[in-house]
RNA sequence: GCCCGGGUGGCGGAAUAGGUAGACGCAAGGGACUUAAAAUCCCUCGGUCCUUAGUGGCUGUGCCGGUUCAAUUCCGGCCCCGGGCACCA
């Protein structure tokens, strides 16, 4: 083997090894069921066309982890695909006049290319790509069975639709009103579409919420509350004059005796029914047709005034016996409960907002300990614990009893039942989009909805198609593809669904396609899935928390319901970390700034156009948008991309945020070059001296303390890694194991003092593999290695070694810190405890005064109480 | 409003079965090398006080209390920052 240059030469060696790693197919995994498997993944990206330093971030955590259970034995499998599908690609298209398809392709090869230059351990051969017909067609296939199990389902129904977009949006998808992806208003629209009754699921998805325990909290309660689960009660109001009984949810029957009046969801069938003929019917109308095109985002907006119609009905409340008149109400929700709401002014502020609105009675039904409350004067709802009142029989209890109680009345008499409800709604995928995976449904005149035989399939998206500006989906206006004949009665001009499905179908089973990513018989070859799945470690970013990773949840149910796979939770342990952040910098005249567009040379810094002064913004979350960017391009030219992982890792724990900082990978690049001198300054005299392998007994005073540190630093390492993923201190273990080599007074005729040093460099090289694997690669042949350090087995470390000769005692009087002295390891705690209070320093602390109490614990301290 | 995180030097961050607060790095200051600069190497670096500059005193982990021989760590209350949910009956 070469020696080393005397200069790091990122550039060199990293294309080099890069180079020798595919030569050496070194990152090809086989199934090898006599072997300890680790899946270990990280989410796959959308192919924008360039990787951005959140991917960087991510990609550089996973290779860290799959690199160093690689080396602790495990068949590792380590994939990477593409995210293909998607608006962004057409988009794309309309505006460079290019096709969605011709547009992925190439950005996938620039982000592939990308990815490698990083120096990750994918194994390639299992890439995948979403948008390719072999990969969706098992989609449409599993969209067949689920739709043969009422699992897929059409209906009609209000639903979120993004102008901008030019589709419909799942509830998960709104942000506050606003389109996740664009950030553009949400609109209602009455639409047909397809959903996926993720709501058979709730319970199941709520409870295997406690059986996540390597999930983060967070991410559980997001979860948690996105399932939202209220329990409570049913209960039937029977409509006065009609023969009709509408059913109400509600949590708090306990104040059934309350509710003075109903509301229904301005979308209630009974709302038009009701309301048919009466004085007020065209008010009605008129307040429907209102409310049900307005944005769901300003019904739900803070202070959103309430607002109703009296329908000229009214019902009987079955346990008061009182006659309540039925209004719709903008605040009660078509999908939430039965959409119908038993208001209780007295004790839910928004029916007490109405009733002082409307002048509707508040009667008192839960009274306060301390208080008494007057329907008329309150203020506001009382929401709070107390003693029911003017409930008949279920006076004098309380309210929490009553809650019990009133629910085993209602069940006994008929009046209702125990119901739970959930906030989670049926996942609408429908897509009024053409870059997407094709549902394979075809409508005819005759036979209604049929799915296209399985033998037909997969319904492959037509790629000769002009894209229409707009973003309209140039899919029906297709009649090669929209016209066919109805494989269920023969009929000529059957229609095809021209809806794509969401993109979060794809996502959420890709995890399973890589195990078998070229089976072409069934989705995923069954034995392969068995072996792999569950993924060991997931790591993505938090945006998912509710999204991707709720919907991959469910889909693995699906899949698990048809017998496919034997498990329903797919990650077992997820790691969800930090956002990439930088300050923004403004220009006065050119507004946001690039980093390089930044002259800092200067005392204060301009911008490098116009040289006015820059306004340095808050550190925010890197976005084009700010233009507070790093592009890992020009870092891997100026570093190399092992300085780019190091920085990575050790500037924050990986779950917190990571505040960008040139001058921080500038150290990073200063402590490879830093080994770099120090281990090329050595090799001639270590290369050839075998790693000391003794006791460390027959070292002596000089070298036994760095012998120490290796393995100190061995096992610090390795703790980090293995339990949590702090990768910052694993490094700066490393960093001090360094500072010790560096200050040893090595003598360089002394063969143990070279065989140890010898281990220390090899042990730098072993700790570094995974961190910064070209730099580990070319120190490891540097020491005479023939293959890969990666086939090297992870390094252990010697107990023996870990505990040091002698340790330091704190002496603390009262608690605070007085002296210290070095003792033997292990030396009793009455020794320590006599050495002391006889300690010269000690004695003028507890001179003069009564000793009350003394504490030592072995191997750390003293504490004399006086 | 409700539910999660999190507040430690100039900065990023260490240290939790309670036991030396500030590891490691960055920045800053001083010095060495150099004709000079860069690079590199060495030293100092929470605040404060000292007629004893010390293995010195006091103080210090958002604020106020408590438990304890001992609290960044445990308990109670409050303040601030970040995130999620939010008319869900």
């Amino acid at each position: 083997m070469t020696l080393m240059d005397e200069k790091y030469d990122p550039k060199e060696i990293e294309s080099r090894w890069q180079k020798k790693w595919e030569e050496w197919d070194l990152f090809r995994v086989e199934d090898d069921p006599a072997r300890p498997k680790y899946y270990l993944l990280e989410m796959f990206p959308y192919p924008s066309g360039q990787i951005h330093m959140g991917h960087v971030r991510n990609y550089t955590i996973g290779d860290v982890v799959a690199r160093y259970k690689r080396m602790r034995g495990f068949n590792v499998l380590h994939p990477m695909g593409w995210d293909a599908f998607g608006m962004p690609a057409e988009n794309a298209a309309i505006a460079n006049k290019t096709h969605p398809a011709k547009w992925t392709e190439a950005n996938i090869d620039a982000m592939r290319a990308q990815l490698k230059r990083m120096g990750f351990s994918y194994d390639w051969n299992r890439e995948l790509a979403t948008c390719r017909p072999d990969y969706y067609r098992w989609e449409q296939w599993l969209f067949l069975k689920m739709y043969q199990n009422g699992m897929a389902y059409r209906k009609e129904s209000f639903v979120n639709w993004c102008q901008d977009c030019q589709t419909v949006l799942a509830n998960e998808q709104v942000e506050a009103g606003l389109c996740w992806r664009c950030g553009q208003q949400v609109r209602q629209k009455q639409l047909w579409q397809w959903f996926f009754k993720i709501s058979d699921f709730a319970q199941d998805l709520l409870s295997y919420c406690d059986k996540l325990p390597g999930w983060p909290e967070k991410v559980i309660t997001m979860q948690k509350n996105w399932i939202g689960k209220s329990v409570g009660a049913q209960i039937n109001f029977a409509v006065e004059a009609h023969d009709e009984v509408i059913p109400v949810f509600t949590t708090r029957q306990d104040t059934v005796f309350g509710a003075t009046f109903m509301c229904l969801a301005p979308e209630h069938p009974m709302v038009t029914k009701l309301s048919k003929g009466c004085a007020r019917e065209k008010e009605v109308l008129q307040f429907v047709e209102r409310i049900a095109l307005q944005d769901r985002s300003a019904r739900t907006v803070e202070n959103y005034e309430k607002e109703g119609v009296f329908i000229g009905a009214h019902c009987l409340n079955p346990l008061s016996g009182r006659r309540i008149p039925i209004y719709t109400a903008n605040f009660a929700l078509m999908e939430y409960g039965t959409g119908a709401v038993m208001a209780v002014p007295a004790h839910d502020q928004r029916d007490f907002d109405f009733a002082r609105q409307y002048g509707l009675d508040i009667v008192v039904v839960v009274k306060p300990d301390d208080s008494d409350l007057d329907g008329a004067t309150m203020t506001e709802a009382y929401v709070g614990e107390g003693r029911m009142i003017n409930s008949g029989q279920f006076d004098g209890m309380g309210n929490r009893e009553a809650l019990e109680e009133i629910a085993s009345y209602l069940e006994k008499n008929n009046h209702g039942k125990r119901a739970v409800s959930f906030r989670l709604r049926d996942w609408g995928i429908s897509r009024q989009r053409y870059w997407g995976a094709p549902i394979p449904m075809i409508h005819c005149e005759d036979c209604g909805i049929v799915p296209v035989p399985e033998e037909d399939l997969p319904v492959v998206l037509p790629e000769e198609v002009e894209m229409l500006a707009g973003g309209k989906s140039p899919l029906p206006e297709l009649d090669d593809f929209v016209n066919v004949t109805c494989p269920q009665c023969g009929r000529k001009n059957a229609r095809r669904e021209t809806d794509t499905m969401d993109t979060f179908v794809e996502s959420s089973w890709y995890f399973e396609r890589y195990c078998s990513p070229q089976c072409n018989t069934s989705m995923f070859d069954r034995e392969a899935v068995d072996y792999w799945m569950p993924v060991d470690q997931y790591i993505g970013g938090v945006e998912h928390a509710i999204l991707h990773l709720l919907y991959s949840r469910y889909y693995t149910r699906v899949l698990h319901d048809q017998g496919l796979v034997k498990f329903k939770e797919p990650f077992t342990n997820l790691l969800t970390q930090g956002m990439v952040c930088k300050e923004t910098v403004m220009c006065p005249e050119h507004g946001y700034l690039l980093p390089q567009e930044v002259d800092s040379r200067k005392e204060n810094r301009v911008c490098s156009k116009c040289g006015k002064p820059v306004t340095v913004g808050r550190v925010e979350k890197m976005s084009k948008s700010k233009k507070n960017v790093i592009d890992p391009n020009i870092l891997i030219d100026k570093y190399g991309a092992d300085t780019t992982r190091f920085f990575c890792l050790f500037a924050a724990p990986p779950e917190r945020d990571l505040e960008w900082s040139e001058q921080g990978v500038e150290g990073g690049y200063r402590f490879l070059n830093r080994i770099w001198r120090l281990a090329a300054g050595l090799m001639d005299e270590i290369k050839d001296v075998q790693a000391f392998q003794g006791h460390p007994d027959s070292l002596d005073d000089t070298i036994r303390p760095l012998f120490q540190k290796i393995h100190q630093t061995i096992y610090k390492v390795t703790r980090d890694i293995e339990n949590r993923f702090h990768f910052n201190t694993a490094i700066s273990a490393v960093m001090e194991l360094f500072n010790t080599i560096s200050g040893i007074a090595m003598q360089r005729d002394n063969s143990s003092h070279l065989a140890v040093m010898h281990l220390a460099i090899e042990s730098l090289a072993l700790l570094l593999a995974p961190i910064a694997p070209h730099f580990a690669e070319e120190l490891w042949a540097a020491l005479g290695h023939k293959s890969s350090v990666l086939l090297y087995p992870w390094p252990q470390y010697r107990e023996d070694a870990l505990e040091k000769d002698e340790v330091l005692i704190v002496i603390q009087v009262n608690g605070k810190l007085r002296s210290r002295f070095q003792v033997a390891t292990g030396t009793d705690e009455e020794t320590i405890k006599e050495m002391a209070l006889s300690d010269e320093r000690i004695q003028k602390f507890i001179d003069g005064q009564r000793v009350k109490k003394v504490i030592a614990l072995k191997n750390k301290l003293v504490n004399i109480v006086v």
